[in-house]
DNA sequence: GTGAAGTCTCTTGATGTCAAACATCTTGAC
DNA sequence: GTCAAGATGTTTGACATCAAGAGACTTCAC
């Protein structure tokens, strides 16, 4: 087993590592359910906890600069895609996660909005093409700077080192999800 | 900067390390964006990813024990409480991450179902407590089961040793926000 | 005791999301 | 050519979530 919780027993230190909520929950399972090996929860459950406080501060940052998250997933999305900063409906789907319906009516309300429009695709009659206005680009670099400044006082927790491996640590658990097409 | 990415221009041996959507994401935003450091993408993006593709994959797990995601959530903090797993809505939202109404409306919807009542609060008039019927707690022990097997088998592209470093190192990043009540 | 401030849960109204069905167009085998 | 299968984007209806605020009760200083 893990000897990490081992490491704050002595809660007149706390430096040298938190418990977090995580922690709790474990420990709640180990003791109502001792029979089950819950270790996978201490790697997963943090990843979900962790985006959801994640999309909490998102939105903080993204009302300073007028943008939903939803509409900031969409313009970064065109706007990473360089000149003409166009893509269809069926890439910005892949990048963003959400189905094909949702995708169709955040593109209406970034239309009504005027930051992005809908061109026909001249070489495929059933498809779109949604292009970033001039606004709308602004609107995406303002914001994509803002979040960059809140992202990094989050990961002011670890050295650069620790991001690097916990990057590669992930990595690993996400190829398998963006190439075996689920 | 990082050299992981280093590690994969090899497109014959790709064992070492799969490339993602964020590799893909951070090495587009280098490209149209060069003077900004996008480095925090590298975690929190993966972060945010992954775990709506748990999301996804959760729902479809539950959906075999009849259960929804956030029935589960609800349910399983009842559990863990252990006997007589009764909790109040305000210690289950702390658990949840969501807001008082939304638990609220869970609370009416699980009750409905017959698998938790509502009891008042002997020590506080104000409150309440949610108890765990004896169907709410099978279907949660049989629901975690399943859990279990799902998450063990995506965590099997990692080491036991690799799990608790990124256990460890999430755990950092997550603490923070559970301890500071934010 | 009394009043102000805080806490706890529920209600309301607006909104975003999903799953599933649908219309349109493309592709490829024959 | 033709037709079935697949791909693409949209529509529909149900539903869960959130933010904001209201109502009921508690706590604590005085």
């Amino acid at each position: 087993m893990f000897d990490i919780k081992r490491l704050h027993v002595d809660t007149t230190t706390t430096l040298i590592a938190m418990e977090d909520e995580v922690d709790r929950l474990v420990a709640a399972w180990r003791r109502e359910r001792p029979d089950l090996d819950v270790e996978p929860l201490e790697v997963l459950s943090r990843v979900s906890r962790l985006a959801r406080h994640l999309d909490r501060a998102r939105r903080l940052a993204f009302t300073e600069h007028g943008l939903e998250s939803w509409e900031f997933d969409v313009l970064t999305a065109l706007r990473r895609a360089g000149t003409p900063y166009q893509l269809s409906p069926g890439q910005l789907l892949t990048q963003t996660l959400v189905t094909s319906g949702t995708m169709t009516n955040r593109i209406d309300r970034l239309t009504k909005k005027g930051l992005v429009e809908r061109l026909p695709d001249p070489s495929d009659r059933r498809g779109v093409l949604v292009r970033l206005t001039d606004e709308g680009r602004d609107r995406a670099d303002q914001a994509l700077a803002g979040l960059l400044a809140q992202e990094r006082a989050i990961l002011g927790e670890l050295t650069r080192a620790q991001r690097g491996e916990l990057a590669g640590l992930l990595r690993q658990l996400t190829a398998p999800f963006d190439n075996v097409p689920g």
